[in-house]
DNA sequence: ATGAACCCTGACAGTTTCTGTCCGCATTGA
DNA sequence: TCAATGCGGACAGAAACTGTCAGGGTTCAT
């Protein structure tokens, strides 16, 4: 039996038994007790909560098999680990940022699959830029806490939804929009919206909104196509997710 | 990464994605297409009803048993996530950024003691300072993946380590050091270690290390003072867990 | 009907990994 | 104090793995 194999036995046989030995395990899996602790430490490297007793009476066990059950988190807070992990990966090289892509593959395998289905498209609406230059960081105003529990309901449940939007010279409109797409760029982050007014894709910085709120609708179907016209082709955009 | 580990992956890469293809799989796994092909095999006898679907547009999938496995994430996952997390609400107001903060307290929660014990301890070792001055990001260079993957095992196993020092005027010296915190300022980050030679805290930048590796040694304990000596007061340095 | 984009399988040699053995150490309960 | 347990380093031979090459398919758009 290869070694792959004969780890999944093990983590089986950890689950099928309160506690064991590790001879007991060298015993069921013909092998030597040396290899059964290295495979130990393998799977503890792989996160599962193995934990040994010393002493006569001691023993191996896995703890509470629980692991984390991702299926306790909401799909707002997956994307919100997703998205903060892509960004820091997009960022700078910072350690562990291999880790944090297997942890979410791992998260997003243990979902049902309507729930990674809704996840893989609301990702895909997420779309990350280059950092923003100095001069669109000029103005950079506060985003008021209100406004985005209001974006991120919509954004989810694809409502339209309406607002008033400062230009940049200042003039102030109001708009009724679908918001199709999400562009971040650190720290700045846009809405990429089809203007139900203007009848046209267009774009808005979220610290340039006020009095945003739902509007009563049937949900809209996301396009691509509303996204990709707000994006000037030659850069580096990236959804959160393919 | 050895092949047990890889053939885990692979089932977790498999049961997130939708459909996928051999070559996007030996993408993301760091391996020839054949040895993908080898591994779904594998898996396959181990009988996951993997399907494949050849022609155009074909690929793979893996059918039903979705849901039923529950995550068990490494130290390492867990705390890429905190830092990822961590550091997207310290610069920008995003959305979801709430629920962001609840799903990290959610999975702290369900860590077996032992494993949730190892991380806060870790997480104590990372601090998170503000955003590096214009200045501190003139001459930042590249950051060698493997070099990251050094770190990453010396930082967590409390290894102590070697490398070469580009300093600030170019000398170059050899040092010998206990890494025992981590200073975030992304994209920068510093080494605070405990120098060998020296006797005494340092920090190190590190895009100026190279030939990094660890040095035989018993694990060091790691201990405050040497982080908090190299921290000026005054300023708003926050650990990434308290 | 051609080519591109998919999947599947066999053979082979070089390399990597694994395994058992032996060792010393720490912890625990009788 | 001893025996039963766990933990992990070092080593050399054995086994498994890997990439490459080379063949074979199927499906679809053009």
């Amino acid at each position: 039996m290869s070694r792959a194999l004969r780890l999944m036995r093990l983590s089986e046989v950890l689950r099928a038994s309160d506690t064991t030995t590790v001879d007991a395990l060298a015993e069921t899996l013909k092998v030597s007790g040396r290899t059964v602790r290295r495979d130990l430490a393998t799977l503890r490297e792989q996160g599962l909560a193995i934990t040994g007793e010393s002493g006569r009476g001691g023993g191996l066990r896995l703890e509470g098999d629980r692991g984390i059950t991702s299926v306790h988190l909401s799909l707002e807070e997956v994307v919100s680990l997703w998205l903060a992990a892509r960004l820091s990966q997009r960022t700078s090289t910072l350690p562990w940022s291999t880790s944090a892509s297997t942890a979410l593959t791992k998260l997003l395998a243990s979902l049902p699959r309507s729930r990674s289905r809704a996840l893989t498209s609301l990702c895909r609406r997420v779309i990350i830029g280059p950092p923003p230059t100095a001069r669109m960081l000029e103005s950079l105003g506060e985003v008021p806490r209100d406004a985005l529990a209001v974006f991120e309901t919509c954004f989810t449940s694809r409502t339209a939804m309406a607002f008033d939007y400062r230009g940049r010279e200042g003039r102030s409109s109001s708009r009724r929009v679908e918001p199709h797409g999400l562009l971040v760029q650190s720290p700045l982050w846009y809405v990429l919206a089809f203007d139900l007014d203007a009848h046209a894709p267009r774009m808005f910085r979220i610290d340039r909104l006020s009095k945003l709120r739902r509007l009563p609708s049937t949900p809209f179907e996301p396009r691509r196509t509303v996204i990709d016209a707000l994006l000037e082709p030659g850069f580096d955009w990236q959804p959160l997710m393919r």
